[in-house]
DNA sequence: CAAATAGTTTGGAATCTATACAAACAATGA
DNA sequence: TCATTGTTTGTATAGATTCCAAACTATTTG
């Protein structure tokens, strides 16, 4: 049921800030998912993290204003947000990479992504149109909708613009 | 196919400012419902309109700030917005109605979030799990998608929240 | 009919998000 | 080491949404 990723959550209270409640202590207690709602960041910052977990460990924030079609010094200042929140370390004038939170925060906007994509695509949507849709909706889409929909088509693994993970359920 | 209300469509090129390029003459005509992709107005504004259609001829701004939770002088300043971009008539301190193009713009609107809330009920998510999620991300599904999940789904025309019209299909 | 009351709008201000430009700064390679 | 290239900081703008307090209108009541 409480399928995609983040079988552990931890530590991050003060982070999401007004949209968490409580604080962790600890990081490698198992927390239900349902610690995160998947409304946590903005559209823009699901764009970002979903872009530094594809790109994968220490990416420069130019490769980001390049690929987000932004100033770099646009990039830089969200980077600086995204590392507040605990999702991304910033080593300035060297690069970006995603905490453990952040990567596993990452990989679920990657799979909601390419799920809400693949039930896109169910209904009579070509892959691009399925992934443009997604990309400009996805951020509103919370994690308990996104869980029911990945049950409900039986856990795919394979999308229209990607594989599709499942960590807790012991699916690659 | 492009079968959501929307038979006609005009004189409101100026309107939709920078989001439609072109400026209609005649308000009779009727033109595909290309012209409005669905995504002109921000989730708030989307509420508006729906709440408007619902309650049907003058609505007093009170009512609009009481059903949606914010302070007066909000919705006052909201109508002000959609007014302005030509959905809403604004008598002050008489009360709202939608315009000819509010009416079609806010049937839209609804049959979009009732299309959207039946497709989640196809995925286990409850009625009311639906028309909340439905209602959080539906201003960024577009006309042409909304569209194609309508067709896919056999132009039903009731959904978990509503009934839904196919205005240019002959399906009350 | 005029005044009190209830309802509505305006003006001002704050916040949040996203953005770019220019200037300062750091890293790297010649 | 210094010039070039890449990155960050500081400043500023814009749009969206919000509320508060003050001004205003309409309606009810005496």
């Amino acid at each position: 049921m409480s399928c995609l990723i983040f079988g552990l959550y931890a530590n991050l209270g003060f982070i999401f800030g007004q949209n968490s409640k409580r604080i962790y202590t600890t990081l490698s207690n198992a927390y239900p998912m349902q610690e995160i709602t998947g409304l946590e960041l903005s559209p823009k910052k699901v764009e970002y993290l979903k872009f530094l977990f594809k790109k994968g460990d220490l990416v420069r924030t130019t490769d980001i204003s390049s690929q987000l079609g932004v100033d770099p010094s646009t990039s830089t200042k969200t980077i600086g947000d995204l590392a507040e929140s605990g999702y991304v370390e910033h080593i300035p004038y060297r690069g970006v990479r995603l905490t453990e939170i952040g990567q596993q925060y990452a990989e679920f906007m990657v799979n909601r992504h390419n799920i809400l994509s693949l039930m896109l695509s169910h209904y009579g949507l070509s892959s691009e149109e399925a992934c443009e849709e997604a990309s400009r909706f996805e951020a509103f889409v919370s994690k308990s909708a996104v869980d029911s929909i990945c049950k409900s088509m039986g856990h795919p693994t394979m999308s229209v613009c990607g594989k599709i993970k499942h960590v807790s359920c012991g699916i690659p």
